[in-house]
DNA sequence: TCTATAACTAAGCGTTTGCTTAGATTTAAC
DNA sequence: GTTAAATCTAAGCAAACGCTTAGTTATAGA
């Protein structure tokens, strides 16, 4: 009845992703994003209505990409060993080539105006607040702990995790793995 | 033989100054900038040359008003106590009203791309360094302290200040606080 | 083969960006 | 009071922004 699409929109939301990662939301522009997604504005637009809708399916399918390095750290029942696992996968996770690109969330959260973009901070929160409960259940494993201090330390693990976003940016390799065993000296 | 200015430089560079404190560099305009340091956008381009000139005379003015609490830090010779004064001290500078700004420069690192605004970021990457360096020095009082391991405890806690600039954000102060203190338990 | 419909290309919409410029106004030396 | 120079206002520049739309092309059912 009529023509089929010439894109695969998985293939290039993947694209998208990337791009967003290494620039961020607000500087990447929509004659970008055709470009990296190698099809035109018209077809962004019918797919994923606008600008913002391709960026929310970019961090559906960064949090299902980075579900594998998460599901590990819900599978793992090893308390805050586990947790640590997490920094130095996700410092992994966060390389392209020689790279460091940080989380994607963090880098839009401080990229955002919270009054500016709602739906898209909340989605954001909501991505944060997920990973500093799997701190806290995993900090609940360690039986020797003191469990008054398990939401305060998870706060700690959370601005550490958030500084190395920024830090991936800027320290090499060596300098970020010896910031996570620093980090978890007297965890 | 010619009009006087009708604004004094120093005055309307520190409300600009706030205002990219608030936003960020980039979505700060120059329309914004004229609203809030009350004159005409030929004043701002016959004061400050461009936009850029107008965030590099910021940069200025934070760093000899932030001076006032790296003075105390250069002053301290109480080793790693002073540097975990300086970040109490840096929350209550970071301050505005009930709302936490985060640190100037750390919010424009995350948000200016590196090759798209190298005089930005090199004046940034300036700043940086010497809040380091000022740690080593303070950690080096300490004499029972072990020197191989000062570098790695002066990346650990630039790590933890830029999660401060961004966790200042999202927390609440007794959260912000409470993380200090973990920052600084074993060191 | 004809036709209806979805997907394509490419031009262009209105708005905002950083920055400039023409022209009026103020000031101080003469 | 005249004049020259700096400062002001306000209009407008080109470029980039997110997004739309007119017109063409491809495809599957009749």
């Amino acid at each position: 009845m009529a023509r089929k699409k010439q894109y695969n929109e998985a293939e290039v939301i993947e694209k998208a992703m990337r791009l967003f990662w290494r620039n961020g939301y607000e500087s990447t522009s929509v004659r970008m994003l055709e470009k990296e997604m190698g099809i035109n504005q018209f077809s962004i637009y019918a797919s994923f209505k606008n600008k913002e809708g391709v960026f929310l399916e970019s961090i559906k399918l960064y949090n299902t990409q980075i579900k594998s390095i998460t599901n590990t750290l819900e599978n793992s029942n090893n308390g805050v060993e586990g947790i640590k696992n997490y920094f130095y996968d996700f410092l992994d996770f966060s390389r392209e080539g020689a790279i460091f690109k940080g989380c994607l969330v963090t880098n839009t959260v401080n990229e955002i105006k919270e009054d500016s973009n709602p739906i898209i901070m909340a989605a954001l929160k909501r991505f944060s607040l997920n990973i500093r409960e799997l701190f806290v259940r995993n900090l609940k494993q360690d039986d020797e702990r003191d469990v008054k201090e398990i939401e305060a330390q998870a706060d700690y693990l959370m601005n550490a995790l958030l500084g190395l976003s920024i830090s991936s940016k800027v320290f090499n390799e060596a300098t970020l793995k010896d910031i996570i065993r620093m980090t978890f000296l007297h965890l």
